[in-house]
DNA sequence: CTTTATTACTTTGCATACAAACTAACATGA
DNA sequence: TCATGTTAGTTTGTATGCAAAGTAATAAAG
């Protein structure tokens, strides 16, 4: 009856979750002064990157839920960092694109991701890549 | 003007957010029948391995902020999984203890982890324990 | 033995997650 | 072209995640 399998430091899934919540809170400080939250910085670095995409796209580049995506690009619209505007060929679809703001807000996000790992690096460069080729082997996911 | 370190595929934390988001959804089919979310399986757990621990010690464990944890145990208690008693010699204190409702709830959830790891693996046990190495060192966890 | 500081939780307010139901618009087939 | 199916987003309801303020009880100081 030891029951091993249901120990914690037998989850995986314990550690992305504590391991995924702690580096959220560790962006805070460098967010909030950008009037970002996490989430919302994840959509405009897909805009920073991809600019005047659909929602379906941006679906696929965050894997936000549709749900959770329409408050946050609600709120983004709302900061003025984004625009909507119909898809002219298919009225269904909604196209987003950077507003100049939202554009110049990119110039003060670019020392985040720096000094985010300078901070702190529990993980050497490599030991960081290691995880990042786990993880994306885990997600499924194919870049480049 | 390239910004590589702002590109999504350039972002650990994006990946960890991803991760566990996924990691957590696929849980959904094994714990429903259970009547537990994955934040209440992880205290259910915690508990399985040490009963009878006050909220500060759970806190500990799971990671999971007090605000939340005060919110995940009223509704662990109201399903009749836990109980809660005073501590004797601090009042400030609240023990939590399993049920026998709890206790049998174990056997119930003894499959789930080697169910979702055979389900769809992603990553062999190697990688997986690779995986499991390097986010202790991100979290700075020494078990054991 | 009071006053003050610290602890252990709880409450509040805002921002997601996410499944499920819903709506409008495009696509298909007879 | 009309009924039907599918798709792109939105809305709704429940459950966190988390910072900050609040509360009650214990500890420390003087």
């Amino acid at each position: 009856m030891a029951f091993e399998q249901l120990k914690l430091k037998n989850q995986l899934c314990h550690r992305l979750y504590m391991a995924s919540n702690k580096i959220i809170r560790s962006y805070k400080d460098y967010l909030d002064p950008l009037d970002l939250t996490y989430p919302q910085y994840v959509v405009m670095m897909a805009l920073w990157e991809f600019d005047n995409i659909k929602v379906s796209r941006l679906i696929e580049l965050t894997q936000i839920d549709g749900g959770s995506l329409t408050l946050i690009l609600k709120k983004l619209i709302k900061k003025g960092f984004i625009s909507e505007s119909k898809d002219s060929t298919d009225k269904r679809s909604k196209v987003l694109s950077l507003t100049s703001s939202g554009k110049s807000l990119k110039k003060s996000a670019a020392s985040i991701p720096k000094r985010l790992s300078c901070e702190d690096p529990k993980l050497s460069p490599k030991e960081a890549y290691q995880l990042a080729l786990l993880l994306d082997k885990y997600l499924d996911l194919n870049r480049d």
